[in-house]
RNA sequence: GGCGCGGUGGCAGAGUGGUUAUGCAGCGGACUGCAACUCCGUGUACGCCGGUUCGAUUCCGACCCGCGCCU
C-alpha cells in the first residue's frame, strides 16, 4: 500500500480527524495508523509546548511510540506559536509524509489551525511584539475606544467586525494597518476578489468563502474530514469532569509547579493561558480552594469543547462519529476509501 | 413551646409598592499570525396561603422550612 502521488495528477490523500476535547480522538487516531499506512500530525495548540503533558492530555510514551505524533513538544512555554507557524510545519511534514507514499493523518481540536491549512492565510504580516507593546501604552493613555474609532477611521470594515471590546483583535487590525498602511480588511477582500474572478466559490458554505485565499494556498491534497464526538452533550461533560480529576491523580498540580518553579513564566503568556493551566496557576498562587480548582478547571474545559463545536457544527463537509459508539475505526476506514482513491 | 433572624432564577448575591441588579455556571454565536485565545448574545427568579392596594417579590397576618438563642 503505497504509490508516488507526485506525478499521478491525482491529490494525494490526506484525513482530518478532528472534534472537541475528551472525544477520543487520540484513541482512534492510534487505531486507524494500525490499519492505514499513515503518520499522525497534531493539530494542537497547546500539545506543542514542552512539559505540558498531562494537562494537554498529550499521549503517552506507549502511546507515541505506537504512533508517533508531529508538531508535538515543539515549542517552549515561553515561546509563542502562531496559525500561520502552524501552516507551515503542517505543510512540510504532510509533503514529507506524502513523499513516503504514506497518508497524514491530522488529528486535534484546533479549529482555527485546520481552517488556516485548509484555506490558506491572506499574505499578512505577522505578529510584531514592540508595535503591539506601544499600542497596548496607547491604549492605557488615550483609553480602548480611542483606538477602536482609530480603527473605524482606518478601516471602517474591519472596525465594524470587530467589538470595541475585543482587544485582541482590535490591537491585530491597528497593527496590520500601522504595517503595511493598508487596511486589513482591504486585503481580506483583494484576496477574496480573485476568489471570485476563478470561480471557485462554493456557494453552499458562504461562511467559508468569506476569506479563501487565491489558489496558491488551496490545500493539494484530497482530504477526508471526520469529526468526533459523543452525541449527547451531558456525556462530553461527564468525560470532561472524570478526565479533569485524573488529571489531578496523574500529577498535573506538580507539572504546573515545575513550570512556575522557572520562573521565567507568567500567567498572560499563550502557554500558561491553556486550560487547566490557566486555573492551576490561579489556584496554586492565589491558595484557593480544590474544589473551585476542579469547578473553574472542569468549567473552562466544557467551554472550550463548546465553542470546539460551534466551529464543527458548521463546518463543510465532515463526516460524523459518535464518541460512545464502537467500531468508529472500522466506519472511519469505510468513509476514507470510499472518497479516496488509496488503497 | 417562646423569642430573634432568614427564605430571591442551577449557584452566589443586591434590591424595589409599578420601570423586573450583578457575578458564576449553562445555552447560542463570532473569530485571517496569542485561538485550549479573545469577544458577543441569552433568564421577569422572588417559600406557601390569605389580606391591604388600581397594582405586591417588596406592606400586614397565618403557615411551612432553615439557623441561632431561651425555657
Amino acid at each position: 500500500m503505497s504509490a508516488s502521488f507526485a506525478d499521478s495528477g491525482i491529490l494525494p490523500p490526506a484525513i482530518f480527524l478532528m472534534g472537541p476535547t475528551a472525544s477520543g480522538k487520540t484513541d482512534l487516531a492510534i487505531e486507524l495508523c494500525q490499519r492505514l499506512p499513515c503518520d499522525i500530525i497534531s493539530v494542537d495548540s497547546a500539545m506543542i509546548y514542552r512539559g505540558m503533558d498531562i494537562g494537554t492530555a498529550k499521549p503517552d510514551a506507549a502511546e507515541l511510540a505506537r504512533a508517533p505524533h508531529r508538531l508535538i513538544d515543539i515549542c517552549d512555554p515561553a515561546e509563542t506559536y502562531s496559525a500561520a507557524d502552524f501552516r507551515r510545519d503542517a505543510l512540510r511534514e504532510m509533503a514529507e509524509i506524502t513523499a513516503k507514499g504514506r497518508i497524514p493523518l491530522l488529528v486535534g481540536g484546533t479549529m482555527m489551525y485546520f481552517k488556516a491549512l485548509w484555506h490558506g492565510l491572506s499574505d499578512l504580516p505577522s505578529a510584531d511584539p514592540d508595535l503591539r507593546k506601544a499600542l497596548q501604552q496607547e491604549a492605557q493613555q488615550r483609553g480602548w475606544e480611542a483606538l477602536h474609532q482609530e480603527l473605524a477611521r482606518l478601516d471602517p470594515t474591519a472596525a465594524a467586525l470587530i467589538h470595541p471590546n475585543n482587544r485582541q483583535r482590535l490591537l491585530r487590525a491597528l497593527e496590520v494597518v500601522r504595517i503595511t498602511g493598508k487596511p486589513i480588511s482591504r486585503i481580506w477582500q483583494s484576496q477574496r476578489a480573485q476568489q471570485d474572478e476563478s470561480g471557485q466559490i462554493v456557494e453552499d458554505y458562504p461562511y467559508f468563502t468569506q476569506w479563501q485565499a487565491d489558489e496558491s494556498s488551496t490545500l493539494p491534497y484530497t482530504v477526508v474530514q471526520l469529526a468526533i464526538a459523543p452525541s449527547e452533550r451531558r456525556v462530553l461533560h461527564e468525560r470532561i469532569r472524570l478526565r479533569f480529576l485524573k488529571m489531578l491523580d496523574l500529577g498535573f498540580l506538580d507539572e504546573v509547579r515545575t513550570l512556575m518553579a522557572r520562573g521565567d513564566l507568567t500567567p498572560d503568556l499563550p502557554s500558561m493561558r491553556c486550560v487547566g493551566y490557566r486555573q492551576a496557576w490561579t489556584y496554586l498562587a492565589e491558595d484557593g480552594e480544590r474544589d473551585t480548582l476542579v469547578a473553574t478547571g472542569v468549567a473552562a474545559t466544557r467551554q472550550l469543547a463548546k465553542r470546539q463545536l460551534t466551529w464543527l457544527r458548521k463546518w463543510p463537509e465532515v463526516h460524523w462519529l459518535a464518541s460512545e459508539t464502537g467500531q468508529n475505526a472500522e466506519k472511519a476506514l469505510k468513509i476514507i476509501s470510499s472518497r479516496t482513491t488509496f488503497n
